[in-house]
DNA sequence: AATGAATGAGTATTCATTCAT
DNA sequence: TATGAATGAATACTCATTCAT
């Protein structure tokens, strides 16, 4: 019955003109979603925020929820260019593993704190469509295979999995980290998080790991 | 003007009747967010599933979020009980760290995949109220605080902080058990996955951590 | 399509304890309609507030514009007890004019006051079958019978239509003193507004109509 | 918790389009509200019979009590407009006593006459607020201090309080009216009863009323 | 007779979406 | 292309009333 809704942009905006409404549009979604939730975000209020009327809107997103999507998808964007750069200057020079670390805990630590609320909507309320999750793992899994492959040039890694273990790298520091955002722990600073987790990775990734089951 | 809403329960159920009726629109409910997501899933439905009438839902629970404040309370429940048993059993006597972290996991894992959709659609899609989320954490930390004793003494553990720690534990399995059951990668299986965090937290906890800055 | 309801009470309360209940329903029903007003006057209320059960309720008012009438029916009686009084008062012996109307627009007067916002609740709110009214009428104007007699046969009153007359009286003296009580002007005091309705009667009935088309 | 409701217009129907659409709607609202009662007219019949959607309706009036607050101002509005001419034609050349106070009682006559059902709905079950009692009121006193003005300066009049005197004037005659209208008495017909109405004002007003205590 | 849990028709209101201008 | 008035399906929630206990 839910026939899967159309969900990609209706038109790309050649003009630049265009160009300016869509991106208005996506920043007055932005505002509005933080303000009031998915719910409480209805389109008209995007529009006015935006300066467009909705029939404007609508000629560039197909509905709400292609506003949602097209949002999400902007900043797993940004989170994919920042890994991306992160990587393509560490496969220049290798660094450290623990500056490795650092950097990348650092990056995804200032991605999530730049909308923290924004980030909450979009993946804690918003019922984005699975089309989304797949496109991510997808990249996900691209950027793995590049870690990994780091992972195992770097002189101080020892790890029978590579990929895995970039897998890992990954998600435990996503998870600790959306955690932190959200619900921040009094007791414990920023710095020493982050130290925390780069000293979790390091330990993990450094040791030889024949010992395990 | 988002006045907070009534959402604790509106009467106790005294009776067996209605502790019945209030069982069979719990369940209702849970089946019916499953498969219809927080907003498919209409009051209407839920009573219809529960085979009783709207009115008998709303004499019980004030507003559809006072449901999934409910069902998440449960869920919620369910997890405490069960860290609360596995803690009691490693106070009566201290097993091996690998055994304890496994076993740690383990339960974490089949909590979440109990009812993995419902997990989704509570903490992924319903604007659960933030009380919740601090009443929540609360617990967790409380529960941090045993786990950081349990560190303490272990032979085993080499930490200075262990209340950091505890913390390090619990977030980080929640999040990678979390990001696993939601999005889980083909290419590694679970018996995998949950002896690599095994792994991974036992390299954190058995090191020494002097080398830190 | 409006069938017509049911409005009489469903049994005659022969015990005392029922006559008790209804008693207290009855006051409980006053005392809510009053607060709530007609639509805010549910009947759990109602029934919480007299310290029943709704079962208890609708043994005795078969629906809730019954209580509605019930309230009006009790007001209007206590308005014809004391009209009633009055009269047989007056019959005795007759008093002058001016007596006999200040007199009865002091009662009226204070009826209203009584009671005022269940009164407006009563008459401005609810949706009072039209039987009551008829019903209402046929005692006025058993009223106005007894009125015309009294004023035709008062040395001081001349008119042509003692039955007009007493209908004139009764009415203008309801809507005068109903505005005067649910917005009362400033201005003028209580004692002030009763002189000059009397002062109005006074020339209205002592003066010879004779000169009338 | 009553908070107040919002009533007032949503937005002012600038376009014509816009006009016609908010006239009917308000034509609607009364055909429906006289034929159902205030309960019973919904907003979805009110829309239905005025040809438009409910959106519509919702578009232009907050809420179903704002069409009734518009209804009753508009009603309100054609009585001010009527009384303002009367008073504007009597201003400029002063009448006869008995032809001034015939032209009034009769013009609220008709006023009354015109929607009788509309204005029993409007004014005996509608829960109006209060704020539109005191507007209101507010006008109904400029009224009082025009018509005092113009019993001052009357020859045939003898009062020694004429702002009093106007309060009475319109009261009575309101007080009258209303409850001609909605139980007419059989034996009185409304030629008499204008009559009547104006011959009891007529010795009011031109008694002197030095006899008063 | 009394209770109060259960019922479910009924309604106000919202908001994504369309389309005439 | 832009506008924003119009649409109407969809839904949370109430409350008069019933009836099993």
């Amino acid at each position: 019955m839910p026939l899967k809704k159309q969900l990609s942009p209706r038109k790309q905006p050649a003009q630049s003109r265009s160009r300016a409404t869509v991106s208005a549009i996506l920043e007055g979604a932005a505002q509005v979603f933080c303000r009031e939730g998915y719910a409480g975000g209805t389109t008209d209020k995007v529009a006015k925020r935006a300066g467009v009327s909705v029939g404007s809107l609508y000629q560039y997103f197909p509905n709400k929820d292609a506003l949602l999507l097209a949002l999400a998808e902007q900043h797993a964007e940004e989170g994919f260019v920042m890994i991306h750069r992160l990587l393509s200057e560490f496969k220049a020079e290798l660094p450290a593993l623990e500056v490795f670390l650092r950097q990348f805990v650092v990056s995804l630590f200032d991605l999530h704190m730049r909308e923290p609320e924004l980030h909450r909507v979009l993946f804690n309320e918003a019922p984005l469509p699975s089309e989304f999750f797949e496109k991510k793992e997808a990249r996900e899994y691209e950027f793995s295979i590049c870690v990994s492959k780091l992972l195992a040039e770097h002189p101080e890694v020892h790890c029978k999995n590579p990929e895995l273990a970039a897998h890992m790298l990954v998600q435990a520091v996503e998870g600790l980290v959306h955690g932190y955002i959200f619900f921040p722990p009094r007791s414990i600073t920023p710095k020493e998080f982050i130290s925390e987790i780069v000293f979790m990775l390091l330990q993990y990734l450094s040791q030889p790991s024949e010992t395990r089951g």
